[in-house]
DNA sequence: TGGGGTCCT
DNA sequence: AGGACCC
């Protein structure tokens, strides 16, 4: 619907390459010569591309791992926060040098979309003013401060999907590789493509430069296509599509490979494109019986309808989502800049738990770290970060959650119940007096939301926890205290973005004058904003004590690893 | 088979 | 409160 050609998305996704394994080697740089898995329990989350070689692979189980490489290093990865420290110190970079692009939108710890629309539109516009040249200043900000970097327009960075479909040289895009004059939707479109490869190019650089770690990007139209695309070339390298060619490359994939097609619909698409039952012995829970073919895209569209689709038990509004991405129609927004998460959990698993006391053991543990967490990623406190002032909620959670498995209740079940949080976290929080809260926190709140959801799904008696999760949500965003430009015009959230876009564009040289007004806040604009001390980076001043703590944990030692 | 996250119903 | 999806 947003697909006016000439108006097309510009997309770029970029996925760090086996990033805890990558913020391990940065941790200690030993490791980046052998081969490094981490450890979450019984099996590998990930690991180092030494290791892949070996034979190892991500989410293997431990005992196979060590099998396949017995002298693979091994080191645990439950504890997240140096991961989400490096992923947010990244996020924070790239955002603080895109300063006015706001659709920015982080998927898990290493990868992030980046809908730069706005900004090759605004590149191209002044490329296409200037006198002809060999190279051209990429301007990275639509406001000030700003910042550019040289492109040269000979060159485009590898590599281009299908193979050198598209010309090195800017000058050439009206021609395509035969010589044929191309139409002026698809020149203009293969311009701003040819800009944002350069761009994604450049990000990958200082990502490496300043972060030390290297990522893949893709480049194209949607975000189902540019996270597509960026598994082409892997690791440290990138690709761009070219948008004619979108439906070939789109069908090779197995369906399930489509991002948005999970387990259960994959298994359900699988199931209609080649039944294994007749029809009338068809039972409802059969639908998800795995069978384990592959089934391509390209089948899909050719061997069913929409119909066939939305009679499924899929529906007919996931039906129609399945239909437009396999086709190369994905309407999805970046969502707009998040800088507070929805919701701070904190979770482990066991083998068996079924005494009180170790219960009360796990909760105190978790309340504890999810009380740093509240601190650290929703409280501003000016004093950590060099300045004067009281500490000030940056946004506060409304709920709190207590999730649990069971063995009975087995696999990925989990059973739930929550409360409004009460007063007396928020002040434990900001008083710093963890170890009181995390005492009533257990006694008060969580030993009884367990109680209850074990006495409703009856196992009151006998009871032997898998999981335990607790955990704050319902957090709002304040967006660092102030209301967002969204906010500021009414809208809410992901869908406004679009239209914020289009409002910078049109104001055009006033950005100063319309910056001050995106904030109705009252307060200063300086104050928002700081500077690291160690590397010059400018951040959202709340953000500077977890970028601290990124900062801290360079080559710091003492972490345990275990050599296998 | 982890320890997180998102949004929708 | 649960379920789908993502990493």
């Amino acid at each position: 619907m947003t697909d006016k050609r000439g108006k097309e998305r510009i997309i770029i996704h970029i996925d760090y390459d086996c990033f805890y394994a990558s913020v391990w080697e940065n941790l200690r740089p030993e490791l980046r010569t052998v081969p490094l898995g981490i450890q979450q329990k019984s099996i590998l989350a990930t690991c180092n591309y030494i290791a892949r070689e070996r034979g190892v692979k991500k989410l293997q189980l431990i005992k196979d791992a060590k099998a396949a490489c017995p002298d693979l290093v091994i080191v645990n990865g439950e504890d997240l926060t140096p991961f989400r420290d490096a992923s947010r110190s990244i996020f924070n970079f790239i955002a603080g040098t895109l300063v006015g692009t706001n659709q920015m939108e982080r998927l898990g710890f290493d990868e992030i979309f980046i809908d730069v629309t706005a900004l090759v539109d605004h590149n191209l516009a002044l490329l296409l003013n200037s006198a002809p040249g060999d190279t051209f200043s990429f301007h990275l900000t639509l406001s000030p401060p700003h910042t550019t970097f040289p492109i040269n327009l000979h060159n485009l960075p590898p590599y281009t999907h299908p193979s050198d479909s598209i010309p090195p040289s800017f000058s050439s895009l009206s021609l395509d590789t035969s010589g044929q004059a191309q139409p002026p939707e698809t020149i203009r479109l293969l311009q701003r493509l040819y800009l944002a490869t350069h761009l994604a190019t450049h990000l990958r650089t200082l990502v490496k430069s300043t972060h030390n770690h290297t990522a893949s990007a893709g480049i194209s139209t949607s975000k189902t296509l540019a996270k597509l695309a960026g598994t082409i070339n892997k690791p440290d390298a990138q690709t761009v599509l070219h948008p004619t060619t979108t439906q070939a490359f789109l069908d090779k994939f197995e369906i399930g490979k489509i991002p948005g097609i999970g387990r259960k619909a994959a298994t359900i698409i699988r199931q209609l494109v080649n039944p294994l039952i007749e029809p009338e012995e068809q039972l409802h829970e059969e639908w998800f019986e795995d069978v384990k073919q592959k089934v391509t895209v390209l089948e899909v569209r050719t061997k069913l309808t929409q119909v066939d689709l939305a009679r499924s038990p899929l529906g007919g509004t996931e039906a129609a989502k399945v239909w437009a991405w396999i086709h190369g129609l994905d309407d999805q927004g970046v969502g707009a800049k998040k800088t507070v998460p929805s919701q701070i959990t904190v979770e482990d698993t066991f083998r068996s738990l079924t005494r009180a006391e170790a219960v009360m053991e796990v909760l105190d543990r978790l309340h504890s770290k999810m009380l740093s967490r509240m601190s650290s990623e929703l409280v501003e406190d000016p004093e950590a970060a060099g300045g004067v002032g009281k500490k000030r909620w940056i946004a506060v959670p409304k709920t709190y959650r207590l999730s649990i498995r069971t063995r009975k209740h087995g696999f990925g079940n989990r059973v739930s119940r929550s409360m409004p949080l009460p007063s007396w976290v928020l002040s434990g929080v900001i008083n710093g007096d963890n170890e009181g809260t995390v005492g009533r926190l257990s006694r008060e709140m969580g030993w009884n939301l367990m109680k209850r959801a074990l006495k409703e799904e009856g196992e009151e008696r006998g009871w032997d926890l898998q999981l335990v999760n607790v955990g704050v949500a319902g957090i709002e965003g304040a967006e660092g205290g102030r209301r967002t430009i969204g906010e500021f015009f009414g809208g809410k959230g992901k869908q406004t973005v679009r239209e914020e876009v289009a409002e910078v564009e049109e104001m055009d040289g006033e950005w100063e004058l319309w910056e001050e007004e995106c904030y109705v806040d009252g307060e200063e604009d300086e104050d928002v904003w700081g500077v690291c001390s160690v590397c010059g980076g400018r951040m959202l001043r709340f953000t500077l004590e977890a970028h601290a703590r990124f900062h801290a944990l360079e080559h710091s030692e003492g972490m345990d690893m275990d050599m296998a």
